[in-house]
DNA sequence: CGCGTTTGACCAGCGC
DNA sequence: GCGCTGGTCAAACGCG
């Protein structure tokens, strides 16, 4: 544990790196082989409700079907207008959307209403994302999604000859920013943690997550945002290639509000939190519910995509994956791949209108 | 015993 | 080239 504050330190201390900026983060949230990402001050349990249209590369907003719902406090909001593409028109409840001029490739430095909290979240987020993009849009489309597994392959241990396939492929991510205690939101997945780095610039650790389906490729980190510790920053990498688990750690889809699983933040201390979304339960519900009656906190929940395959539809990638593997209760479950992960099917539209090809 | 976590070390990429 | 950081590996460990 020692060593581990010392890591922290070294990277507290390291002023090597320069002090992110937005500028050269991620290039674009809408579609395009860009990202963003916003954030969403939801009352808790209302992700329980939540729901988002196919989220085929546009922006957050259009992520939401209708206006921010009644309920959803839409109180800070971070896209990232690519320079060369037009940013979609939005709803009218975007006049919330904040657009901030350092996400921007062009980027100077402002941001009005961005509080820091978030923008040091989304900035941890778009770091990485941004840094990885520019190099993965170019190698990505060279390569193919097996290289999971082959380079564990060719990764002939001795002692650590690590050597990974030099063109390493990304896979396209999808992060979220989500206002709780809990650290690992359990999204239906079952996932083993095969790492944790401390990360510069925050006293938090960076925990990295495997899918435990074999042959599955997604990742998950987690982390939380240094400036404030209440957010976690949870990012996936990649699509499953296998069917959604229906009883994954035992009870997905079939959790009854009375076990517990009601709302965001109830837990405590626990590694798993009530994040669990597209459960067939709720698809009775209406809108209404937003709420659980837990605590006065709330939830947050907010996006940054990279689409490091540079389609604008590159959400629509993983739905469409997900989509190919039907659960016995796919017509309940409608697949919104990872999205629905994140974002319980409640309050996307389940219009396939957006399924842009 | 199987599975998941912890943890120290290694590697690659990037900036200086 | 060097140092830093993020990402990953895998042995050791813990737990049910």
């Amino acid at each position: 544990m020692d060593k581990k504050e010392e890591l922290k330190n070294n990277a507290e201390n390291s002023n090597l790196m320069a002090n992110s900026t937005f500028s050269d983060q991620i290039p674009a949230v809408y579609g395009g082989g860009g990202g963003g990402s916003g954030f969403f001050e939801i009352p808790q349990g209302y992700l329980d409700m939540m729901s988002f249209q196919d989220y085929g590369g546009a922006s957050v907003f259009d992520l939401l079907q209708q206006p921010t719902p009644p309920n959803l406090v839409v109180e800070k909001l971070q896209i990232h207008p690519p320079s060369t593409l037009e940013p979609p028109s939005l709803p009218p409840s975007v006049s919330t959307v904040t657009e901030t001029p350092e996400m921007v490739n062009t980027s100077t430095q402002n941001s009005s209403s961005i509080s820091s909290s978030s923008n040091e979240a989304a900035n941890n987020v778009d770091q990485e994302n941004n840094r990885r993009s520019a190099q993965e849009n170019e190698e990505e489309q060279h390569e193919d999604v097996e290289d999971d597994d082959q380079e564990k392959n060719t990764t002939n241990k001795q002692l650590k000859p690590k050597k990974k396939n030099p063109k390493k492929q990304r896979e396209p991510r999808f992060a979220f920013m989500t206002k709780s205690d809990i650290d690992h939101l359990d999204d239906g997945y079952r996932w083993r943690k095969y790492g944790q780095k401390a990360v510069k610039n925050s006293p938090f650790p960076r925990s990295y997550h495997r899918c435990t389906s074999v042959a599955c490729g997604v990742k998950k980190r987690v982390e939380r945002s240094s400036d404030d510790p209440s957010i976690v920053i949870t990012t996936y990498e990649g699509t499953h290639t296998h069917p959604y688990p229906m009883t994954p750690r035992g009870s997905i889809g079939i959790l009854p509000e009375s076990a517990g699983y009601g709302g965001l933040g109830g837990g405590d201390g626990l590694g798993v939190s009530s994040f669990l979304f597209a459960q067939p339960h709720y698809q009775q519900q209406q809108l209404q519910p937003y709420f659980h009656n837990q605590t006065s906190t709330s939830s947050s929940l907010s996006f940054s995509t990279t689409n490091s395959s540079a389609h604008p539809s590159s959400y629509s990638h993983f739905l469409q994956e997900r989509r190919a593997f039907p659960s016995p209760s796919s017509s309940l479950l409608r697949d919104h791949g990872l999205l629905q992960d994140v974002v319980p099917f409640q309050i996307r539209k389940d219009e396939p209108k957006k399924e842009q090809n």
